[in-house]
DNA sequence: ACCTGAACACCGTTCAAGT
DNA sequence: ACCTGAACACCGTTCAAGT
C-alpha cells in the first residue's frame, strides 16, 4: 500500500496492489458494494482467490484502498479561488461528487474515522482555516465538525443511492417517500406535514448540502469576533 | 411492528415483534453487532431460526425495530428548558449518549436516510425550530443540516466503538491514533501536525460534537435577518 | 397459524500443495 | 516468493414437515 516510485509502465502481470484496487473500484462502480467479493476479483484478475492476501490484508483493507485512491485525488484538485469560504465550499462539494460518482465510499467515510480517509477531509477543511481567521484555539472543533458534516451527508446519500433500486428514478423515489411520510401521525410528526412534505419533491440534495455548509460557515464567522472570553 | 394497545402484560410465551426484538437488543447491547444472528437469536428465544421470520420480515427490519424502540425513547424525553436552543442541545445530546449506550445504532443512522429512526430527529429538531425564528424558508435546510450532523457524528462514534477492541482503553486508543497520525507527512498534513496532534489527547468527544451543534445554532442566528433578499 | 430445523446458496479467509 | 483452489467455518434465508 506505499507509494513507492511511479513504476507504472512495467506492465507485468504480476499482482499488485494497485492492479487488484483498480480492479476492486471497476467492480464496485459498475456492479456495485454487494458484487465485490474475493471470489468475483480473483476471476477477474484471472487468477485465485487465496493470491489476493498476499497484497492486501483483508476485505476492509481493499476497501480502504479504493477509498483512499479516490479520495486522495477530489481533495488534491486545485482550488478555483481564493478566497477559502469558497475552497471549503468545492472540497466539500467535490467529496459530495465523488460520492455520487461512488456510492460505495460512503460506507467507508461512515466507518473509519480514524483511517486515512477521513483524515485528507480534515487536513484539507482545517488547512483553509487560517484565512477564514476562525478562533485560534478552536480550529480544531471547526474542522471536525466540518468533516462530520460532510461524512454524515455522504454516508446518507451513498445508503439513498444504495437501496433505491436501478430501475427507480428519483422523482419517483421521492413520491415513495413522500407517500410513506404522509401516512405518519400529524400530531407526532408536525414538522413532517408542515415543512418536509411540501418541499419534498423540489428539494435538491446538492443544494441542501452546500445549504448546511454554508450555515456551519456562517457560524465561524459568527463566532469569529464574538467569542473571547478568558485567555 | 404496529404497536397496536399495549397488551404488554398478556406474558404468554409466544413470539411477537416485541419480544423479538427485545431479545435482539439485548445480544446487541452485551455481545455486539456481529454477535446477532438469527441462529443466536433463535437460541436465546429458543425457538428455530426460521420462526422469527414470522414476524419479522428479515435482517435489516430488525435491526430498524431495534433502532426505533431506542430512538422513540430519546427523541421523547422531556426537554429540560423552555429556550429551544437548549431544548436542540438536550435532543442531540441525548442522540449522542445513546449512541454511547448502544453502538450498534450508528451504522442504522448512516445508512437509513428515509426510514423512520432518521425521521423522528428531523421531526424533534426541526419542532423546535420555530421558536429560533429561522428564515422560514430555510427551515427544511436548517432542519436536515442538524440532522446531518449528528447522524454523521454518531456513525463516527459507533464506528470508533466497533472498531477499538474491548480491552484497549480511550487513553490508550488515542495514544496509538496520535502515533499513526505522526507518521504523517509534514508538508502534505500541516494542519493535523499544527493543530490535531497537540489536542488529540486531551479532546473530548462529546464536547467536540456540541461545538459543532453550536456552531450551526449560530449560523442560524446569524442568518436570521441577515438573509432576506428577495421574495 | 405458527413453529421447527435441515438444507441451500452463498460469504471471507486459510492452507496444503504446486511453480 | 508467489500463486492455486479446495476446504473450513461461518452467514441470511427458505421450505417441507410437523403441531
Amino acid at each position: 500500500m506505499t507509494p513507492g516510485d511511479s513504476s507504472r509502465d512495467r506492465r507485468t502481470d504480476a499482482l499488485s496492489p494497485a492492479r487488484i484496487i483498480a480492479a476492486a473500484i471497476e467492480i464496485l462502480d459498475t456492479e456495485g458494494e454487494q458484487a465485490l467479493t474475493f471470489r468475483a476479483l480473483a476471476s477477474r484478475l484471472a487468477t485465485g482467490a487465496g493470491a489476493i492476501y498476499h497484497h492486501v490484508a483483508n476485505k476492509d483493507d481493499l476497501l480502504a484502498g479504493a477509498t483512499n485512491a479516490i479520495l486522495s485525488t477530489v481533495v488534491r484538485s486545485p482550488p478555483p479561488d481564493d478566497d477559502p469560504h469558497e475552497q471549503i465550499r468545492a472540497i466539500a462539494l467535490g467529496v459530495f461528487d465523488a460520492l455520487d460518482a461512488h456510492p460505495w465510499i460512503g460506507s467507508q467515510l461512515a466507518s473509519e474515522r480514524w483511517r486515512i480517509g477521513k483524515v485528507m477531509i480534515l487536513e484539507a477543511v482545517g488547512d483553509r482555516l487560517a484565512g477564514l481567521d476562525a478562533p485560534r484555539d478552536r480550529e480544531f472543533d471547526v474542522a471536525s465538525a466540518l468533516t462530520d458534516y460532510v461524512a454524515g451527508v455522504a454516508a446518507q446519500s451513498a445508503a439513498d443511492a444504495r437501496s433505491a433500486p436501478r430501475d427507480l428514478d428519483r422523482e419517483t423515489f421521492l413520491e415513495v417517500t413522500a407517500e410513506r411520510w404522509a401516512r405518519l401521525d400529524l400530531e407526532e410528526y408536525p414538522f413532517v406535514h408542515r415543512v418536509v412534505l411540501p418541499e419534498l419533491a423540489r428539494h435538491d440534495d446538492r443544494a441542501q448540502f452546500l445549504a448546511g455548509i454554508d450555515l456551519i460557515l456562517a457560524g465561524i464567522r459568527a463566532a469569529k469576533g464574538a467569542n473571547e472570553p478568558r485567555r
